[in-house]
DNA sequence: GCAATCATACTAACATGCTAGAATTATCGA
DNA sequence: TCGATAATTCTAGCATGTTAGTATGATTGC
C-alpha cells in the first residue's frame, strides 16, 4: 500500500500540497481546499497513506485543522479513515462513479427542462459567449481552460435556475467523476464532439424545448460515462477491488 | 435571540439531548447523530445559540467531539457558525426548502423513472406491502408510523435502483424539508391523500410505464411543497429575515 | 438622560498532550 | 529456515490549554 519507495524518502509530499495562502477562509477550511484539490487532481493517488505529520509539516499548521479537514473529506468520500490505524485516499469504485453520473444527471436534467421553461435572453447570450470561447479553445488545443469552461457552462445552466446550493450538491456527487475524469487524455476528436453536445443542449434550451433539453443534457452525459467506463480495465490499481 | 428568559436557567438543555448510547460510531458521530436528531425534531429552535458547553456537559464529552459534529451540522447548512462569536440553529429559508425539494424531485423523478424499468416483481411485491401498511395507519390514525412507511417507500424506491449512496445525498438535501414538515399538524384528509397518490406511484412504476411513474412522483412532492409554502406566515419568526 | 468609551465575559479557532488500539518490525523458539 | 510471539512505532480519537476576536454591560463624560 506503500507507494514511494523506501529509498525515496524525500520525494514527493513537499511540492503535492498548494501552499494555504492560495485558498481563502479559517486555516481549517484552507487545508481541506488544499488537500481536495491535490487529491482531485491525483497528485495524491488513490490507496495512497495521508500522513497527517508530513500534512501538518508541509502546510504548517498543527493536528487541529488537518484533522477538520479530514473529516470534511471523509464525508464526501475522497478519503477512506480506519479507526486508531490510518486514512487513505479512496480508491476508485466504479459504482460510485456511476451513482455520481446518476446523481448529476438527475439534477441536471431538471435543472434543463425547468431552465428551458424560465431562461431569459440575457442568460441565453452569456451561454452562448461560453460556447463561443469553447469553440475559440477547441481550435487552439487548449484543453484545459476548455474543460474550466465546460464546467462553467454547467455551473451556469444550474445557476440559472435560482438555486444557490444546488451546484454545490452537484459538484459534491461528481467528485467521483471527476477525479476519475483526470485520467482520460483528452483527444481532439471527442473534445469535438462534447463541443457539439454542448451546442446542442444550449440550442434547445434557447429554443425553450424542456424535452429536447432533457434529452441533449441525457446525451451529453451518457458520452462521458461511456468513455469512462474502459478505465477500471486500464487503471485497476487505482479501483476498488470489486 | 435568546429564547430562555433569564429567570428560568435550568429548564431545556437537559432533556433535548437523547444519550449518546442511543447512537453508534464514535464519540464524534454519536454527538453529531444526537444534535441532528435535536435540530430536526425541533427540540433546538431555530436561531437558537447553541451552547457548547452545556453540551458538553450534558453528554459528558470534552470540546473535541462537539466541535467536530458541529462542522458536520455546518456543512449540512443546520447551523450557522458566526467566527469568534457563536453558533445558531439555522432558521428556515423558504428559498432552500425549495431548494431541498426541487433536490429530491430531481433524484426521485430520475429513481422512480427508471425503476419503472428495471423494477423486479420481488421489489414490487415490498412496495405494495408498505403500502397496506400505510393504509393500515391512515385507518388507525397512527399518523407518526405513517409518516415512517411513507419515509420508507421512499427509501425503498431510491434503494431499489441498486446506488447506495443516493438515498444519503437525497436525505441530505431534504433536511430543511423536514424540519420544516414537523410544522405540519397531520390532517386526515391531506393524508389520505397522500396515501392515494403513493399508490399512484407504485402502479405507476408496477405498470412499467416511466412516464406516467415521473408524473406521479411530481405530483406527489408537489402536495408537499403546496403544503409548506404557508408556514413562512404562520411562523415567521423560524425563518430567514428576508 | 444619553452617547461614547472601556472592561469583562463570552465564543470559535488553533495548538498540543495523552491514550488505546492497530500495524509493523524485531526477537525468540523449534 | 520458518513460524509464533513480543516490542516498538505508527495512527485516530479525545481532552484540554491558549489565543484572538466579538458581544455585552458598566462606566464615564457631557
Amino acid at each position: 500500500m506503500q507507494e514511494n519507495s523506501p529509498s525515496d524518502p524525500t520525494q514527493g509530499s513537499e511540492v503535492r500540497l498548494r501552499s494555504l495562502d492560495a485558498y481563502e477562509g479559517n486555516l481549517a477550511r484552507r487545508t481541506y481546499a488544499a488537500l481536495r484539490e491535490a487529491i482531485l487532481t491525483l497528485r495524491y493517488k488513490p490507496g495512497e497513506a495521508l500522513r497527517k505529520q508530513d500534512i501538518c509539516a508541509t502546510l504548517g499548521v498543527s493536528r487541529s485543522p488537518v484533522a477538520e479537514a479530514i473529516t470534511r473529506l471523509s464525508n464526501e468520500g475522497l478519503v477512506d479513515v480506519v479507526p486508531q490505524s490510518g486514512t487513505f485516499v479512496a480508491r476508485f469504485s466504479m459504482e460510485e462513479i456511476r451513482e455520481g453520473a446518476f446523481l448529476r444527471e438527475s439534477i441536471e436534467l431538471a435543472c434543463a427542462e425547468l431552465l428551458a421553461e424560465i431562461i431569459t435572453d440575457d442568460q441565453i447570450t452569456e451561454l452562448r459567449r461560453n460556447l463561443r470561447l469553447q469553440k475559440v479553445m477547441v481550435e487552439e488545443g487548449d484543453f484545459a481552460e476548455f474543460y474550466r469552461l465546460d464546467g462553467e457552462m454547467h455551473d451556469l445552466v444550474i445557476g440559472f435556475t435560482g438555486f444557490k446550493q444546488l451546484s454545490t450538491i452537484a459538484k459534491t456527487g461528481w467528485v467521483h467523476v471527476d477525479r476519475a475524469r483526470q485520467l482520460i487524455l483528452p483527444m481532439p476528436g471527442r473534445v469535438a464532439e462534447t463541443l457539439q453536445e454542448h451546442c446542442d443542449l444550449v440550442d434547445a434550451i434557447a429554443a425553450r424545448d424542456p424535452q429536447a433539453a432533457r434529452k441533449a443534457m441525457r446525451a451529453h452525459l451518457g458520452q462521458l460515462m461511456k468513455s469512462l467506463i474502459p478505465l477500471e480495465k486500464t487503471h485497476p490499481e487505482l479501483f476498488d477491488p470489486s
